[in-house]
DNA sequence: CGGCATCCATACCGTTCCGTATGGATGCGT
DNA sequence: ACGCATCCATACGGAACGGTATGGATGCCG
């Protein structure tokens, strides 16, 4: 929130607000993108929202547009492997995603699945995204070895799983959670009698 | 939401609130629970609402409060299985959870687990329901012979699995998703060279 | 210096909420 | 029939918010 000081006679642009919507956005949810209160935490008023915006709306669609294209560069970034680190590559995906690393990411991915409930058009989004990140770790356990509808199962496997985990409350259930994270890993990614 | 028509001569009271307040729950997320959208839905007005409730928090406590009630009162009925039927039975959850068969027990779950982002209290229930929740199904798991350590990580597997599943929007990926979650359903209950 | 574009502040309107105050309707006991 | 409790309607105040209109400040360019 405060980790770059804006002195106030920097003007805002686009960007600027579309940064500090992700912000709210991982704390309150896609409710909580209000324009007076992203003026406020910009310390200017609506009055320059509107100059860059035509309305909130439009904010919301730069707001997908920027989580699409960064999710994108991602995808690519995360599931590049060189030959023979396919399986090393498919773990540090899985730990990458784990919630207590990237804890905002992760809530805004929270966030924008949630926004996909209730509007058709950010799912569509999503769905890009997802079939993206589908094909790519994939790709990956494809190289591994894996046979094509098992690597289809497993991938799938992994995303609900990196996702579900984030959604729930585990620390009442074990005291030793990293434990069990890490043979669910290997459950994800080992091939069978490895 | 018509499935009871309501005479409007039937006087109301606070469950009644409530079921109605699960049903916008599961439409809008806590974000959409508001006094007067409920009084309208219920075709009368507020005045009624403050009869039945101190404020909005009492309503939102109740909700929460049933929910907890309802979801133990589930975990009890979804994980008990006549000895012999342990995998049965929990080939039998992953296909309850399923995101498709029964759609509006699971938005409500992932609305009430957006909420517990945002709400200690609500936090709070959510670890016991998947404290709960966690503890029976690995009971299933030992019940089939898996040791302690592997139950625990596979019932983990299991309802992270469930959950994300339904964040997800796998349609674009194949065709034949049905396949694919059967497979997935093996790879959490099956033990390995099974 | 004058004119113009950029960027933002201010003031205002309409809507949607939460919460309260108060009165009206209905039914029940005596 | 009377009083009383239950349950709801109506009306109001206040706050938060989306959106518009308009003016003010700043800087650039000729």
């Amino acid at each position: 929130m405060d980790d770059t000081v804006r002195k106030s006679r920097i003007q805002l642009d686009r960007d600027a607000w579309i940064e500090q919507a992700f912000d709210v956005l991982a704390q309150d949810g896609v409710a909580g993108l209000r324009v007076e209160v992203l003026a406020k935490k910009l310390k200017v008023t609506k009055g320059s929202f509107y100059w860059h915006f035509k309305d909130r709306q439009d904010l919301l669609d730069g707001v997908l547009e920027a989580w699409r294209d960064s999710r994108i560069r991602d995808i690519v970034k995360q599931t590049r492997a060189r030959p023979g680190e396919e399986l090393q590559q498919l773990y540090h995906v899985i730990d990458v995603y784990s919630a207590s690393r990237n804890r905002k990411g992760m809530l805004i991915e929270l966030a924008v699945r949630e926004w996909a409930k209730r509007d058709t058009v950010v799912a569509g989004v999503v769905r890009e995204v997802d079939t993206k990140r589908l094909e790519h770790a994939r790709s990956l356990f494809l190289a591994c070895g894996v046979p094509m509808q098992e690597a289809s199962s497993r991938c799938m496997l992994l995303y609900a799983y990196v996702f579900g985990i984030s959604l729930m409350i585990c620390d009442g259930f074990s005291n030793e959670i990293d434990l069990l994270k890490a043979d669910i890993a290997d459950l994800i990614a080992k091939a069978r009698g490895q």
